[in-house]
DNA sequence: TCTGGGGTCCTTATACGA
DNA sequence: TCTGTCGTATAAGGACCC
């Protein structure tokens, strides 16, 4: 065990839901849900405004629009979370080379393997500059837990949201987790919380009262044994940078059940082909192929077959998915089918057959090109417009999708760096309108990272000028709320006028900063 | 109106060869 | 040679995490 706080956990605040709220002014102070928005979606994040109606992460998107029908509701955009995400682990990295990243919003550091700290002091001081730039460099905020393990440090940033730091100094933790409930510590969900409850345990110290044997004895070997450390706030897990990956899988869940059984054939060779596509654009293939279908009332079953050898030959996975199929009853419906590989191994099979035997391809089926059913006529290409992507407009410029349906598609016209901006209405067809890529957060980011995706380039509209334009501190919108751009009538009745004069949520200056985030490397 | 998607790890049962 | 045992692989399910 440590004797200094020199482990840092990185945790962003309600990560997609700031980011939104970062990238489309008319939402900010407001309370925001993104998640999943067919019948069967789930949410993936809420805005604190959001949590104030009780709204949370894993609640039925359904329940969600009871709790606050006056929310936004988009759909994630983990492209845009992704390139926000390299930024801030970009930053993490320039802390130390030991990150070990959990999700897109959440990561561990080892301070010390990185040489910036090794007292509270120094700690505390890494921890504060970290948090000023990543709202410098992302615009977003995050909070920072500092202690001598993983666990403490994780259970530090918990308690510094949002927007916090906590540090828990060596010597305290016992004190500090002592009364906590059970289900601070990681690895206790619904299921260990009920067993130990029932057995009269609801705290970290009637945990460590009850002591190894008799958590074993509830809970099993590994987990008895990890969870009795924990509580004694023993934690070694070192910091890992590198994780390989275990196992590739895709699953839908369908807005209807399936009944038709030729129907679920087709889902699964659509769920195997895309399995493999993602398999090889990691360049790996398996051994073990899995089915997991879920039925009508909601139980889940699981079957695999383990092959001789790996592969990643999308016949292949797709004939063993369907023997795998073959076995299972789906009568009464099913909700999802999944398709997974696992044990891999770190080639493909593409190698083999390139040195091997490279003229028998020739008759194989272009594999890439069947996402689409065949046979499908690929004139009626209906545009979608998923609400919260952004768009580009001939003549409007910059803005996102505010919702669609009837043939028609509602625009808010607006950018990070502009104020509040107008809503217009379209056929779903216009010619004029087109999906955009996600502007920049904060106007000219630091280095052009090489490998950014083309969201880089300010905005070339020429009625709402680059954000490069713009004075630094507080400026003037070029498009204030209520002055018109050049005709055009305004939005039908849908759209609701905003009332921006709350408090925003998320910085929008960059005051004082001389670096812009753009921290030296050690 | 219920309950996503992508993972990890653990437990238990079973088969099999030495 | 028969039987029990041990270790390993496989299969299935469950809990948990973000």
């Amino acid at each position: 065990m440590r004797t200094a706080p020199t482990i840092l956990h990185l945790d962003m605040d309600a990560f997609f839901a700031s980011a939104e709220q970062a990238s489309k002014p008319s939402l900010r102070g407001k309370a925001v849900v993104v998640g999943g928005l067919g019948p069967r979606g789930v949410v993936a994040t809420a805005s604190y405004e959001a949590r104030v109606f009780g709204v949370h992460s894993a609640m039925p998107m359904a329940q969600a629009r009871r709790l606050a029908p006056n929310a936004a509701y988009l759909v994630p955009r983990f492209g845009f979370y992704k390139s926000i995400s390299e930024q801030v682990m970009g930053l993490l990295r320039s802390l130390s080379p030991l990150v070990e990243p959990l999700s897109l919003d959440e990561a561990f550091v080892d301070l010390e393997a990185g040489g910036v700290a090794w007292d509270e002091a120094s700690a505390r001081l890494a921890g504060v500059k970290l948090r000023a730039d990543i709202r410098a460099v992302t615009g977003l905020t995050g909070s920072v837990g500092l202690a001598a393990s993983k666990m403490l440090a994780k259970i530090a940033s918990e308690q510094a949201k949002p927007d916090g730091l906590v540090v828990i100094e060596p010597g305290t933790e016992r004190a500090l987790l002592g009364p906590m409930s059970v289900r601070t510590l990681p690895g206790v969900g619904p299921a260990t919380g009920d067993h130990l409850r029932r057995a009269g345990i609801t705290t970290v110290d009637e945990i460590a009262e009850a002591g190894d044997d008799e958590l074993v004895r509830l809970l099993g070997k590994a987990h008895g044994h990890g969870l009795y450390a924990m509580a004694l706030a023993h934690d070694e897990r070192p910091v890992v940078a590198e994780r390989e990956t275990k196992s590739v899988s895709v699953e839908d869940t369908y807005d209807v059940d399936i009944h038709d059984r030729v129907r679920v054939g087709l889902e699964v060779q659509r769920l195997a082909d895309r399995c493999v596509r993602r398999l090889r654009g990691a360049g790996l293939s398996g051994r073990t192929i899995v089915l997991k279908v879920r039925r009508y009332d909601f139980s889940t079953l699981t079957r695999s077959e383990t092959l001789r050898g790996p592969t990643d030959d999308p016949a292949v996975v797709r004939e063993a998915a369907a023997r795998l199929l073959d076995a299972v009853d789906t009568t009464g419906g099913v909700r999802l089918l999944g398709v997974g590989v696992s044990g891999l191994a770190d080639y493909t099979q593409e190698d083999l057959f390139a040195q091997a035997a490279g003229e028998e391809r020739a008759d194989r089926p272009p594999e890439e090109s069947d996402d689409r059913p065949e046979g499908e006529p690929e004139a009626p290409v209906e545009r979608r417009w998923p609400a919260g992507h952004d768009v580009r407009h001939a003549e409007y410029g910059h803005g996102w999708v505010q919702g669609s349906g009837l043939g028609r598609v509602t625009v808010r016209f607006e950018t990070p760096d502009s104020e509040p901006g107008r809503v217009r209405t379209f056929q779903v067809d216009d010619p004029d309108l087109e999906p955009a890529d996600p502007l920049p957060l904060v106007p000219h980011m630091p280095p052009p990272a090489p490998h950014e995706p083309p969201c880089a380039p300010a905005s070339n509209e020429p009625h709402l000028p680059p954000a490069s334009h713009l004075p630094p501190a507080s400026h003037e919108s070029p498009t204030p709320l209520g002055t018109r751009r050049p005709d055009g009538p305004d939005g039908p009745g849908t759209a609701v006028s905003q009332d921006s004069s709350g408090p925003a949520t998320l910085p929008k200056s960059r005051s004082g900063n001389a670096g812009g985030g753009a921290t030296s490397r050690p």
